[in-house]
DNA sequence: TATCGATATGCGTGGCGATGCATAACGATG
DNA sequence: CATCGTTATGCATCGCCACGCATATCGATA
């Protein structure tokens, strides 16, 4: 049966140029995406609106090609949208986490009892 | 050929009582068992005696039994050891961890390029 | 051209992991 | 019973992550 023990973990991609994604700001991606906003990206997340803007600072400075694409002033007052560099580490990371989860409840059926 | 990606990642190993395992504290219980104290196993992994000795008393505490005895006088002024519980899940989490690194390196082939 | 909502960015703060210093207690052994 | 090396534990601190406040800037639109 099922043990007693639980797997857990935390996977992360490193790109060649030193990009780093992982849980957190694949999340964040996802939500900018789908929301075409920063601020309510972070919002929705529960995230700090200054710290999920200096995250896309950050993955966008570490990236050959950038993320995420920001604009302020306008209709609305700005916004935010991911490139098509941007659209595919979210893909791809969400590939392999999905079998990072399948691996973690895998190694928890072979734990002791 | 392999990707211009790597994957990386942590994992850990919770036990019903709350007891977690990770990547530290097992370097730590494997020096310990090897040295026979704390004080030498915190030195070896550079790593403060101070904070060493709470990991151990957070460990213990967390865990139905004891992973590790401490003893304090006597000759060579002290002593520590793992119990048999405590040799258990070092080898236990060492498993699951051979196995990780194994999906880890499997996952990089699949990405990208 | 005034408004409005989002981006842009500095500055101070608080929590947490981890360190370092200092001091006490312990107990076999000489 | 003095010594010695280790365990035992308090307290102050440092660095990093993340938050919160405050303010400036931008540009379509009314």
């Amino acid at each position: 049966m099922t043990s007693q023990f639980t797997v857990h973990g935390r996977l992360w991609i490193e790109g060649p140029d030193g990009t780093i994604i992982g849980h957190g700001r694949v999340e964040l991606l996802e939500k900018i995406d789908d929301l075409g906003s920063l601020s309510a990206a972070a919002a929705a997340l529960g995230m700090s609106y200054r710290y999920a803007w200096k995250l896309v600072k950050l993955m966008n400075e570490h990236s050959d090609k950038p993320l995420i694409t920001l604009s302020s002033g306008g209709r609305g007052g700005g916004h935010a949208e991911l490139t098509a560099t941007g659209k595919d580490a979210v893909a791809t990371y969400r590939l392999t986490d999905r079998e990072f989860e399948r691996f973690l409840t895998e190694q928890a059926e072979k734990l002791p009892r």
